[in-house]
DNA sequence: TTCTGCTCCGAAATCGATTTCACTAGCCAC
DNA sequence: GTGGCTAGTGAAATCGATTTCGGAGCAGAA
């Protein structure tokens, strides 16, 4: 069935600790015996058993991964990314998903698996991140928000996000701003809510409305329509995702022409260049953010003990079709 | 650092032998011994290491998905339901996403990871399914077309799902067909297309154009400009992506009316709901085809051999509001 | 010649669990 | 009293690799 290293050791007429010396690479051993143990480990096809290394050096070249698909706007991004980024370090992605079970018991979970280190991602404020507990591995917080100070946290500065949008709407001339967003039950929503009441203090500009609930069409449209229903309606609508944006945008008459208030979305969602009008949105970093946290825990990995550091990554502003 | 079955079983005074068989559910175990044993578990805060469990049976406990982003168009859906569905069957899963390494080596590494089973899908014909090689665990290929004969396949009926845009097309009353899709460059399109053809002579309808390409907006666009160029433009679109259904539903111009062409897309993106004019689209069975595709695998982990099974779903049409 | 130092390699311990085998009591039946 | 059975437990082998320790062989120096 499996070809184990004795199989190697006996075809080439050695020691199995002669075929392990072979494969970590030539350390001490006379070429031609590992020239010919390569032949027969080409022969047999032999693949060392990742589940018997892991046990003897402590390392399972494994790293977890604790997400759920509403966790983050950018959740599939950042898988994909991250699959391709480990791999590429020899690594292999194990993957919680915070569905039926709590967020502490996934964490539990890939611990037990003996991951080699955790990149975590919430999404609510009220989940906790586990305080470094147990098993002594390095636990990284992937676009969790400030204030992490146990992990090392790699994030997007969405507070800079929102004070771009802000800044270029009233740039084009928006006076009277509606926000509408996630607020405080999210933990990107709130950093935004803190960019929008930064930048619009900073401008002096009038906030005409805030409505805060979930990143929902339905939502959008019925604040939408008390909005349009009120004696001023806004000029200029700040969204805390693309979802609430291009709701707006649908349900807004399009023949306004000049009258037709400003959209800007968050997330730069792959689908929002199919909206007519374009949108203006803003882009998450989520390539160098993916990247950035496994330069990070891969310095950890490596042994590096420091206090934890906090990269925020700004976002930038796409411009659509209306500017 | 961490606590072995050794600690425990120091602590209670017993034999690591029966501290394993506790966790094993207390066979053979005398109640008063079981209950001390359990105590000490809970005070030491002991979890058994799944890395020296998976090397002692010979199992461990963990499934393999290879998939890449654009192998298929709701691999996010595909990814979440099917992380959520195998946590709570007591499984984890490794994820081997096909970036840089050649599709045969992603799934080797898992292999060498142990994996108990392995949950393909590959997006391009071109890319070869193993032939079973090697370990001997249970592969399914999951959406990789029909004639997969060496292992088990669930999949969607895609023939089927553009035989329905078609029929639904005709009964509005559609003439002129135009099909724009992937064709046989991905597997998907491969079945579409053969789905399209059929539906057609079923039908005796006209097929004004047919347009494969890459599933993407510009190439939608460039063709449906040519389209529109020529002296019998068609009356109705068949999209094999949302993607390019929402690029052409955004490219006609709204104000036609009644001799605004019908467009139907494939996918059902969550973000179709947000497009105006609303989308027709095809809605995919991702939550049955990966619960269908859970069941099957699990029943072969039980040791089910018998034939290879094929299981193929019927897509559903969901109206826009166009209809 | 003897000693030192090197290179190459094998024996055996080890990682942390599971599981077989054997052993001790205790009990019942003959 | 002896044999057989069961329940409860521990000693030790095992899974498949890595790694330490030490030995063999050989070259060069004293």
């Amino acid at each position: 069935m499996g070809i184990t290293i004795y199989d190697v050791a006996a075809g080439a007429q050695v020691s199995p600790a002669t075929v392990s010396r072979v494969l970590a690479g030539g350390n001490s051993v006379a070429p031609e015996t590992a020239e010919r143990v390569r032949t027969v480990i080409e022969r047999l096809g032999y693949r060392p058993d990742r589940v018997a290394q892991s046990l003897r050096r402590q390392r399972s070249g494994t790293i977890g991964l604790v997400i759920s698909v509403d966790a983050h706007p950018a959740s599939s991004a950042i898988i994909d990314r991250l699959s391709r980024r480990l791999a590429e370090a020899e690594l292999s992605l194990f993957l919680g998903t915070t569905g039926h079970e709590p967020f502490g018991a996934v964490v539990d979970r890939l611990i037990a698996q003996r991951v080699d280190g955790l990149i975590l991602v919430r999404g609510r404020p009220t989940v906790d991140l586990p305080a470094s507990d147990g098993a002594e591995i390095p636990i990284l917080a992937l676009d969790c928000g400030h204030g992490e100070l146990h992990h090392d946290s790699v994030r997007v500065d969405h507070a800079a996000g929102i004070r771009q949008a802000v800044r270029f709407l009233v740039k084009e001339g928006a006076r009277r701003l509606a926000y509408i967003g996630e607020g405080t039950a999210s933990v990107i929503g709130a950093e935004q809510l803190d960019g929008y009441a930064a930048a619009t203090a900073e401008l002096e500009t009038q906030q005409a409305a805030l409505r805060l609930g979930p990143a929902s069409a339905h939502f959008a449209n019925s604040e939408l329509q008390r909005l349009l229903a009120g004696d001023d309606p806004p000029d200029a609508y700040v969204c805390g995702s693309d979802v609430v944006a291009a709701a707006i945008n649908a349900a807004l008459p399009v023949e306004l022409g000049e009258e037709r208030p400003l959209i800007v979305g968050y997330g730069a969602m792959p689908w929002v260049s199919l909206m007519r009008p374009a949108l203006t949105t803003v882009r998450l970093p989520i390539e160098e953010l993916v990247d950035e946290a496994v330069r990070v825990l891969q310095q950890r990995l490596g042994g590096l003990r420091s206090d934890p550091v906090d990269i925020a990554l700004p976002p930038s502003l796409i411009l659509g079709e209306t500017s």
